[in-house]
DNA sequence: ACGTTTGCGCTTTAGC
DNA sequence: GCTAAAGCGCAAACGT
């Protein structure tokens, strides 16, 4: 009668592991997207490397600025010194 | 007069550059929507390492995941190993 | 007027810091020369990724391996899949 | 007699793979000794969280120049500009 | 000492 | 088919 704890768990188990499939299924979609702009711009006469090399760098620069201001407030932390921003 | 070519030429790459970076943006939304997933199911008990390992399995189609089996068993040989357990 | 305390404790902090630079790049060429035999055995039609799983399996101690194959046929069992094959 | 091919290959099979092992080996005791070297400095009153904030900086800018100039490569290429230097 | 969080290495995937 | 880059998993490191 009714389900056993076992059951349950398993359902439990399924349920987590469905929402991740889907997840996983709407991210392969976007990078399809991704894909499609490239593409796009490719038969608009752009070059996709160049692009692609465009993007990386405005991403690294990111990366840098804020590598650097966590690193002063490594520096301003390791002299006691707060580093509220 | 208005608009030479050119300039024409670097707004419309400009969109796509900012098209694809948008779209980055949503797939690293998806990325992170896993992750709490996967943290949830942790927090309910389960090991989130088999967790991938059943998702990894599932994606695999039965006759890919013969043939890699069969191939590390052939290799595992040469060491007088069996994976038969 | 020799050198201020400070000054003596800055060049023993660069000198940690190179040491470690100096064997972060030891540790990057041994890193780079496994990449080689990979590519040495490869070319003499080895199968790397299956040479990577052997090392791994080879790496993992017999009951570690046992205890993870259980689990996810423990998990797949919700999904009416037998993992032994 | 003497070997049949099978065995040939098994036995360069089971050299590479411990070449490779070799190899991992003199790795770990590499990041050993990176370990070492920080627990030195910290045992003479170093912010290791800080030494390692730098060595993270100096590595990621070397790492931003690299990609600035082969971002310059892309862009002459892109105007059939040959760049060799 | 443990749990959390970040960095590093590997795997896989996409482009050429 | 190969090379390169991005994403992911794991393991060590920090903070509690």
């Amino acid at each position: 009668m009714g389900e056993v704890g076992g059951n349950a768990a398993q359902e439990q188990l399924k349920l987590f592991i469905s929402r991740i499939q889907n997840l996983e299924g709407e991210k392969k979609g976007i990078a399809d997207d991704i894909r499609d702009v490239y593409a796009e711009a490719k038969a608009n006469g752009y070059d996709t490397k160049a692009m692609r090399a465009t993007i990386r760098e405005l991403k690294l620069s990111t990366q840098v600025r804020q590598e650097q201001k966590a690193l002063l407030n490594t520096y301003l932390a390791a002299f006691g010194i707060s580093d509220d921003d």
